[in-house]
DNA sequence: GTTTTATGCAACCACGCACTTGCATCCACA
DNA sequence: TGTGGATGCAAGTGCGTGGTTGCATAAAAC
């Protein structure tokens, strides 16, 4: 067989184009043409363009391990390690998880490619579990926590994709977990240390 | 003439339907057939697809007002405005925040669309500016505060979108003003009184 | 050295899309 | 009564899409 296609590349190419472009707008040519093979080939091996997808993604999260979020008692560090793990995952391939769910109502065929991701969610999820349970966090729904932890940046980092001008702020993660934890509001009496001037 | 279509029908629809497809989905032929009017109508009143989305968007966020975000003094009775209004908006069209947000990198045509949107976002981020130069709430650039404020909402509702089976609560508005206020850490010594059980 | 197997290539298909054209129609208003 | 502007309708255009087919080709497997 004349090329060996590695199948690495086609999933690198068509998670980048899926999240530059959207499912209907990262078409089967472009994944092909970018990856280097011919698009037949690309319906060889995956035999629609929604199983591709499903396979790249399954691919390139699957990496995700569950042991990447540990609880280790000490919740600034475990949630730093959370969230600087999902900057990791933006800086690799941008915002997916936002545009994943938003394109997966119009795209009932996406459906089981959200498996893969919502395995990571839930895993961070049991992390802040463990901590409500630990009197340390206050009890509210798993899922709703990790939304209360990533949503903010996730929204940030939308608003900045969608209009460049803005010119938005990367807020550090250490400014990220602060907030989730001890709020915005300036108490008189302060109770961190790290009261910055912006 | 005939009929003496009404603009505000045929706005609606069509955030109704860019909400639930998308762009590309909310095709011209949908939303002229729900809207009761024929197709090459909606081409001669507009003169494209883009024109129209625009038109639809400017006249529907144009409607919210910036009196609609006071700054009273009372921090939480004015966060509380802004997520309800937010909550507002969302049970009359969905998710449409992050839904135009996912879709412009992809429709340069659409960044226009987004003027109208973020009015009423720069608005909100004044009015939590207020209060960071009061020494109220923590400094932090706006739109990042902005995002601090309806991001979980946002992502929690998406998420549930994704994945009905989820069964994800929508939690009260009061919740999500506590914890953009006073964060997610149980203080031993707690401070506020409506530390609630899940 | 022959047979698999994986790839490339060119052409094609049917479909849905945004958008256009030409003409008939209806109602308001003068 | 008539006229003009706003609508409807049928048909069509050009294009890009996901997906298919048939055949040539090159490397691996045996």
């Amino acid at each position: 067989m004349p090329k060996q296609i590695a199948d690495e590349d086609i999933f690198h190419v068509t998670m980048r184009l899926f999240v530059e472009r959207g499912y209907a707008g990262a078409t089967t040519r472009q994944i092909a043409e970018e990856a280097e093979i011919n698009e037949v080939t690309l319906f060889r091996k995956f035999s629609s363009k929604a199983e591709l997808v499903a396979a790249a993604v399954a691919h390139e999260v699957g990496r995700i391990a569950e042991e990447d979020f540990p609880y280790t008692g000490d919740v600034e560090a475990d949630l730093l390690q959370i969230v600087s793990g999902y900057r990791g995952a933006v800086s690799r391939y941008g915002e997916f998880l936002p545009v994943l769910l938003a394109e997966i109502p119009r795209h009932p065929e996406l459906r089981p490619v959200l498996q893969a991701p919502f395995r990571v969610l839930t895993a961070i999820g049991r992390v802040l579990e463990r901590y409500q349970e630990a009197g340390i966090l206050r009890p509210e729904p798993p899922l709703q926590a990790v939304s209360g932890l990533l949503g903010p940046v996730m929204v940030l980092t939308m608003m900045g994709g969608a209009d460049p001008d803005l010119a938005l702020p990367s807020p550090e993660p250490e400014a990220i977990v602060a907030a989730f934890l001890h709020g915005r509001l300036e108490t008189g009496s302060e109770r961190r240390e790290d009261r910055r001037i912006p």
